[in-house]
DNA sequence: CAAGAAAATTGACCTAGGATAAGAAATGAA
DNA sequence: TTCATTTCTTATCCTAGGTCAATTTTCTTG
C-alpha cells in the first residue's frame, strides 16, 4: 500500500487527509492463482492495483472462445472500465493467472476521492492517458504487424510473463491460435 | 463554440472565468477536404474538437500502407495522444476527410486549463474514460470478430462516414485490404 | 513417485483474406 | 463535354494462420 502511496506522490502533491482515505478504502489482498475477481455478467463493483504477481482481462465469445484483453502486472490496475463507465453488468472477467498480491478498491469509493480530494484528479488522469497511450499502440501493432511480430513486441513488453502464463492466454491476446503461437516459437529456436 | 462550451456543461459546473478562458484559446477553424492538421513525424502541439465533418489519424507503415487509428465526427476529439503523452514528435497523422469545421486548441493551453481550473478536470476524465472505453471495444472486436462482422459494425456505429469516405480508409481502419472490404460489400448485395 | 489431467507440440488439411493485375466506374479538371 | 486521374471492383492465385486430431510434455495430486 505505502509503495502505491509513494507511487502517487511522485506523480501529484497528496494532502494527509487524501492519503489516509486512500489508505481507509485500499485493502491489501492476496489471491492465489486462478481466482477469479470479476465474472463476465456480474456486476462490477471493484478496481484492483497489482503489486505484486499477474491477472489478466478477457471475455468469452460465443464459440467459447476467450479473448485477453489485458495483463496485468506490478503497477497496474485493472478491472471493467467498460461496465464500470457505463453502468452496466460485467462484460468482462478478471483473474489471477498467477498468485497475486492487490490493492483492492470499492469501485464508487475510489471514484469518490476525486470529489472529496480533487487534487488526486491529475493522477487519475495520468493513468488514463497511459491507459490510452498503451491501447492506442495495440491497435497500430494489431493493424500492422504480422503474427510473429506482434510476439516478439510481446516478449519485450511482458517480458517475464511467458513463464508464469499458459500458452494459450499469450495467443489470445494476440489474436492468433495458440497452436500458430506453438509454430512461432518453435520457428524461432 | 457555443455548442461545446454546453457540452461540457451539461457534464460539469464551470465558472465564467474558466468558460471566458476556453473561448479564448479555442479557434473555430474550417478546412477543406484533404487538409493535414497533423503530420508524422513533426511535432504535435494541437487538439481538434469536431463540430462538423470528419477526419481520421493514421499511420504510415514501413510499406507505405496506411493504418487507420481513428476516425473523428461530430463531438469527438482528435490528435495525436501518444505523442503529447509521451512528448514525442507525431506517429500518427490527422487529416480531413471531407471539408470540417473543428475548434482548434493548443494542446498546452488546454492543458493548462485544468491547473487553472481544476474543476474542468472531471470533464477531462469524462472524455479519457469514454475514449477509453471505446478503444476497448475496438480491441475486443478486433479479436473476436470476422472481417464482415467487423464492416457491419463499423456501418452502425459510423453511418454516415461510408458515403464520405474512401473504402481504402474504412479497409485500414478494419485491417483488411480494399479488395476485401470490395468483396464483403459485392456479397451483401 | 506414479497416474491422470492439463497444456503444448506437431502434422495434415483448409480457408479467410492478401497480392497482383486488369478492367470498370466514378470524379474532377479543362 | 471529354480526357485523365483516382477509386472501386473483379478475377486469379497465394499464404498466414485456423481447424481438427494425434502425440508428447508438463503439471497435479494422491
Amino acid at each position: 500500500m505505502q509503495a502505491l502511496i509513494d507511487k502517487i506522490k511522485s506523480q501529484i502533491q497528496l494532502s494527509p487527509k487524501a492519503e489516509a482515505y486512500l489508505f481507509s478504502i485500499g485493502k491489501v489482498k492476496e489471491y492465489p492463482k486462478g481466482t477469479i475477481l470479476i465474472r463476465q455478467g456480474q456486476a462490477v463493483n471493484k478496481t484492483f492495483y497489482v503489486t505484486g504477481g499477474c491477472l489478466r482481462s478477457f471475455c468469452v465469445d460465443k464459440n467459447g472462445k476467450e479473448h485477453t484483453l489485458q495483463f496485468a502486472i506490478e503497477n497496474w490496475w485493472i478491472s471493467d472500465y467498460i461496465a464500470i463507465h457505463n453502468h452496466e453488468l460485467a462484460t468482462l472477467t478478471v483473474a489471477c493467472i498467477t498468485d497475486s498480491k492487490l490493492i483492492e478498491f470499492d469501485a464508487k469509493a475510489l471514484n469518490h476521492i476525486l470529489t472529496l480530494f480533487p487534487e488526486y484528479e491529475p493522477f487519475q488522469r495520468y493513468i488514463l492517458e497511459r491507459h490510452l497511450v498503451s491501447l492506442h499502440k495495440r491497435i497500430l501493432n494489431q493493424l500492422q504487424l504480422t503474427a510473429t511480430e506482434r510476439y516478439d513486441l510481446f516478449l519485450k513488453q511482458y517480458p517475464n510473463i511467458e513463464q508464469s502464463t499458459r500458452n494459450y492466454y499469450i495467443a489470445s491476446y494476440l489474436g492468433i491460435t495458440q497452436e500458430s503461437l506453438s509454430r512461432i516459437r518453435a520457428k524461432k529456436a
